[in-house]
DNA sequence: AAACCGGGGTT
DNA sequence: AACCCAGGTTT
């Protein structure tokens, strides 16, 4: 079977009723179905932005507890709003949380979809939760979630954003966006799951081609995704664990975080030429090679051998810095060689 | 439209 | 080792 337009009425019905008694309790759906608290839906939206619901969760009730009121993040220093963050990837959206509640602070909480997307960091599907979710707002939602429930049901196999979002649009209950929402993403998440999907739970299995089909896993195809580049990089210990050079990343990478002092070995160099350079940068004298460290972020797997040395920029306590997963374990390095190498650093 | 941006969970 | 995750911004 396929999905036509007069089954919509059918589709929403099962999918509600199937929301309405398994739907997921979740800590930032506080309030009545259409009214949820506006600020908790923004800072959940984001934090689950290409992460999952049960890290999510961890984080939310961090940044809350730090954060209880938008008022409050935009009192904070964006250090603070990034040490809140730390660990979870993806600091721009950390950077633009922060940015988007000085804009709230003055100009008041936006109300509709179209004063959402115009703050920092809020997108298309953001803007639509937010304003469906907290406002009531007929907006349909395209994430993940949507993208394969639908991709299965019409039996799509390469759905494009467009057409994700048109078929949403035209599957939204008017009479409960909402729930309509929370319903689909609910759906993808607990029953069609990416693989392993549970269709004997499936309230619109009736209705899915992929189901009919035998092999409702099969939809939508993988997508095509970008090589891991390597990436070699030199970095330097000046100090140890607990108080150290720290430098403030302000490129794409790993932005707005603070790090050891990092340099990247280009292309047809060798790792002594940014050595070089990074110690002539700092004004320090290397002493000696502490270790390497890989560390595999999704797109790249760097490399970065780290160096002690001597003298330089005064250390910073490390424990007040916002730090990547890389930088700890340059720093666990200290550890492992203290004493063994430098009796005077 | 495609590249880029972290880190971790699941299979 | 794939593949994915309540995406957004930039090119």
């Amino acid at each position: 079977m396929t999905l036509s337009p007069a089954d919509l009425p059918a589709v929403r019905a099962a999918l509600l009723a199937w929301f309405d008694r398994a739907g997921r309790d979740l800590p930032w759906r506080v309030g009545p179905e259409g009214g949820r608290d506006p600020y908790r839906v923004w800072v959940s939206e984001v934090l689950l932005q290409q992460t999952q619901v049960a890290r999510g969760r961890v984080y939310f009730e961090r940044f809350l507890t730090a954060f209880p009121t938008v008022e409050a993040l935009a009192a904070a220093p964006v250090e603070a709003v990034l040490k809140a963050w730390e660990g979870c990837g993806y600091y721009a959206r950390a950077r633009n949380l922060h940015r988007a509640a000085g804009v709230i602070a003055r100009e008041g909480m936006p109300t509709t979809h179209e004063g959402w997307r115009a703050l920092p960091g809020v997108g298309p599907y953001t803007a639509a939760a937010v304003s469906s979710l907290a406002f009531g707002e007929a907006r349909a939602v395209s994430d993940g979630n949507v993208r394969r429930v639908l991709a299965r049901v019409h039996g799509e196999r390469q759905p494009t954003e467009p057409w994700v979002q048109a078929r949403a649009d035209e599957l939204l209950d008017p009479a409960r966006p909402a729930a309509f929402n929370e319903a689909v993403m609910d759906l993808g998440a607990m029953v069609c799951t990416p693989r392993n999907p549970r269709c004997h739970e499936c309230p619109v299995s009736a209705w899915c081609t992929a189901f009919a089909s035998g092999e409702p896993a099969s939809f939508p195809a993988p997508k095509v995704r970008a090589a891991v580049r390597q990436v070699r990089a030199v970095a330097l210990l000046l100090g140890d664990e607990r108080e150290a050079v720290l430098e403030r990343r302000e490129s794409t990478f790993l932005g707005g975080l603070m790090g050891l002092p990092t340099e990247v070995v280009g292309e047809g160099e060798g790792e002594g030429d940014a050595l070089a350079r990074l110690a002539a940068r700092l004004g320090v004298t290397v002493a000696g090679e502490l270790g390497t460290v890989t560390h595999t972020m999704t797109h790249r797997l760097v490399t970065l051998t780290v160096y002690g040395g001597r003298g330089g920029p005064a250390r910073t306590p490390v424990a007040d810095a916002a730090l990547s997963r890389l930088d700890h374990k340059a720093l666990g390095l200290w550890r492992a060689r203290q004493g063994s190498l430098f009796p005077e650093v």
